[in-house]
DNA sequence: TATTGTTATACTCTATAACTATA
DNA sequence: TATAGTTATAGAGTATAACAATA
């Protein structure tokens, strides 16, 4: 228990006074910690989280509107319109504007956006389940319901 | 349950698929939900979540060292070089190169420092105790308790 | 040599508003 | 008139690395 140690473990007791029950600042603190962790295990595989999120969304709903994709991830319009035109630069995503409306646009994944989610989606499941250190996986399957109630998701099928 | 309504309730079922058991991903969404509150609430007290952090922490422990809040609240030390620096310039902290240790700053409030904090920490508290709409207040504590062993806080002093 | 903070640079993300085309 | 998407612009946030001062 020597000085070395004592720095090493940041032992440095901060009082986060208030914030220590702000549901946004602990959610900030928790988002970074597990960004970090994620860039961490998932980086080399070449998939940032805003758009493997979108590609994954996209896969599970072939030709899901741009504007809808970008109101369940939060994402502005503007903002989507710049992700979804990187990835079909990239040709991962196919762009469609039906006859019914065309004012809209349909997404699909391109045969080449489908293998590159095929391809990573089990590197992400595999990251996503593990338990994070400290809590148990009730405690962890604890944490999910409840940001889901939070997010006012409803409950999966079963 | 004309078309307008079902429009409005933005009723579009999205698969959200691997995302539904993703931490990072609820964090994620989490984080975006409680920040569009926290900026329709606290904007116009001219407090910027991020920014209020460092002067609650500042507050709760004065003197602390610059890299010692930067480890806590996981900012980058060439960021909270310049947050502490627009803070300075706005009178609220103050800066001080102790003799024992030539290369650490320490930190305190100003007295306007501390007017400011003390102004805006009740609304913010508020804010922060108010139960997420959907959930009970049993939950919220939960969540909070969850986010604590997420993120490796020890339990509050009773 | 290691640590603390600073500076400079660039890049990502996001916000805003004006614009188009379609309905 | 309202909606979906686009474009342009600016700003905030963040990452990186090189640097100076001090230990």
């Amino acid at each position: 228990m020597d000085a070395t140690l004592v720095r090493e473990t940041a032992g440095d007791h901060v009082d986060l006074g208030e914030l220590r029950d702000s549901l946004g600042f602990l959610m900030r603190l928790a988002q970074l910690q597990v960004f970090e962790n994620y860039f961490a295990a998932l980086g080399p595989y070449d998939m940032r989280p805003g758009e493997f999120s979108v590609l994954v969304v996209i896969s599970r709903n072939p030709g899901i509107r741009q504007g809808v994709l970008a109101n369940r991830l939060m994402i502005k319009r503007a903002h989507i319109t710049k992700m979804v035109r990187g990835l079909e630069d990239q040709g991962l995503v196919a762009r469609r504007i039906p006859d019914e409306d065309r004012r809209v646009v349909e997404l699909t994944l391109t045969k080449k956006g489908n293998a590159f989610v095929a391809e990573r989606i089990d590197v992400l499941t595999t990251f996503d389940r593990a338990v994070p250190e400290g809590m148990t996986r009730k405690e962890r399957d604890q944490l999910v319901h409840l940001l889901h109630k939070f997010l006012g998701l409803t409950e999966a099928s079963a």
